[in-house]
DNA sequence: AAGTTCTTATTAC
DNA sequence: CTAACGGTAATAAGAACTT
């Protein structure tokens, strides 16, 4: 079990790619899939931008207004989830048959644990271990591009998180392969924002201290670590200072456990307008209990958030059931009468109860706060 | 003191 | 000139509150 080969598969520019498959006009331009750009004037971010687009300096999350101003004659086109989500069904059939032991993590991501090829043949093996991954690598690449007629790019390494970095390295239309003892060097030049969980604010704290490459985040030890990020990047698994060394113990696993469940929007303009924001909270609302009932699930707490015009974001929470607290349980036969007094509420799935519960919490950042409101949004927690 | 709830921060796709 | 900055979800941490 201590010795594994694992794959990470990563679609180029997935849905700028898609619409290119889809409309050949558009072939080698540069697309811009995200929010509509309205003349310069629309706030929403770039989900994808294909290739071309990205030698103007247009990539995901860009503000569209300033997407729009690096290359007006882009082609910006809306997101067509429904699309995308049928393409990628059919891609992730066609990964899951490479290995019993397969994970999706987004639309165009999947891990796939090829340690099986450890067993397969002990004697007579024409290629090593990761010479045979890297075979099965290949012909995942062209099923998919004979089939789907997209491309992607594959890494494989020692772990998930060695596989998801060369991925990250290789793309686009890549395969790279590092083999645990090359893992050193691959990683050590690297820059620390490479390193997943690395973030912008981690970056800087990091960069702060003169710290840039992964090579130098080694030199910090877990005392160091801890002093910097408190317990956080020492915690975390794998934490920081594993990361750094390309260790990652954590399991390829099937599936995904739902834990909440929400909806948020921007508004168009800023607005302070009761009919527009409980209007599309209604929607929301209902959204969010439909995919309830879709799932048969039953939630506990409901969060309502709140943006600002001045970006400034805020949630109000309620928990609508009292758990049993651990701390009742030894309390003896008295509990009852002892805590009775306070009814237990059951989680529920009930939509009268969402609703306003909801829109009290809402209501509460109108009465509290005059400004006016940029973004709303609800979510609930699974129980 | 310990468990729960509420809020914020950060990350990722 | 600066700002521009979506939607969905997970996770961690610490403050505040309850018991």
């Amino acid at each position: 079990m201590t010795k594994r080969i694992i794959l990470h598969i990563d679609m180029d520019c997935f849905f700028a790619q898609i619409e290119e498959r889809e409309n050949p006009q558009f072939k080698g331009k540069p697309i811009v899939v995200g929010a509509d750009p309205k003349e310069g004037k629309g706030r929403g971010v770039v989900s994808t931008a294909s290739y071309s687009a990205r030698k103007y300096g247009i990539h995901s999350a860009l503000p569209i207004s300033k997407a729009y101003q690096l290359c007006p004659k882009a082609i910006f086109l809306p997101v067509n989830m429904e699309l995308y989500q049928k393409v990628s069904e059919e891609i992730m059939a066609i990964v899951k048959k490479y290995s019993p032991t397969f994970e999706q993590v987004s639309l165009d991501e999947a891990y796939l644990d090829l340690s099986f090829l450890w067993q397969a043949i002990k004697g007579k093996r024409p290629l090593t271990i990761y010479g045979q991954g890297e075979e099965l690598a290949k012909k995942l690449k062209k099923e998919i591009l004979e089939k789907e007629k997209l491309t992607c790019t594959i890494g494989i390494g020692p772990n998930k998180l060695i596989a998801k970095m060369t991925s990250k390295k290789a793309k686009p239309n890549g395969l790279l392969v590092i083999k645990p003892d090359q893992v050193r060097e691959f990683l050590e030049p690297l820059d620390i924002d490479d390193l997943p969980g690395i973030g912008p604010k981690t970056a800087e704290k990091l960069r702060g201290i003169g710290i840039n490459k992964i090579e130098e985040l080694k030199n910090l030890s877990k005392t160091k670590l801890r002093d910097i990020f408190g317990v956080v990047g020492v915690r975390i698994s794998p934490t920081i200072y594993e990361r750094a060394r390309g260790i990652d113990e954590t399991p390829v696993t099937p599936e995904v456990i739902i834990k909440s469940i929400g909806r948020q929007i921007t508004f168009e303009k800023d607005t302070r307008d009761s009919e527009i924001i409980f209007e599309n909270f209604e929607q929301m609302i209902k959204e969010v209990h439909q995919e309830l009932i879709e799932n048969k699930f039953l939630f506990k707490t409901i969060t309502v958030i709140c943006r600002f015009q001045d970006f400034e974001t805020h949630t109000k929470s309620k928990t609508l059931y009292t758990s049993f607290p651990k701390a009742r349980v030894g309390l003896g036969p008295n509990f009852s009468q002892k805590f009775g007094h306070r009814a237990l509420k059951e989680p529920t799935g009930n939509f009268e109860i969402l609703k306003s519960e909801a829109k009290k919490l809402l209501l509460k950042f109108l009465v509290e706060n005059p400004k006016l409101i940029r973004l709303i949004g609800v979510r609930v927690k699974i129980c």
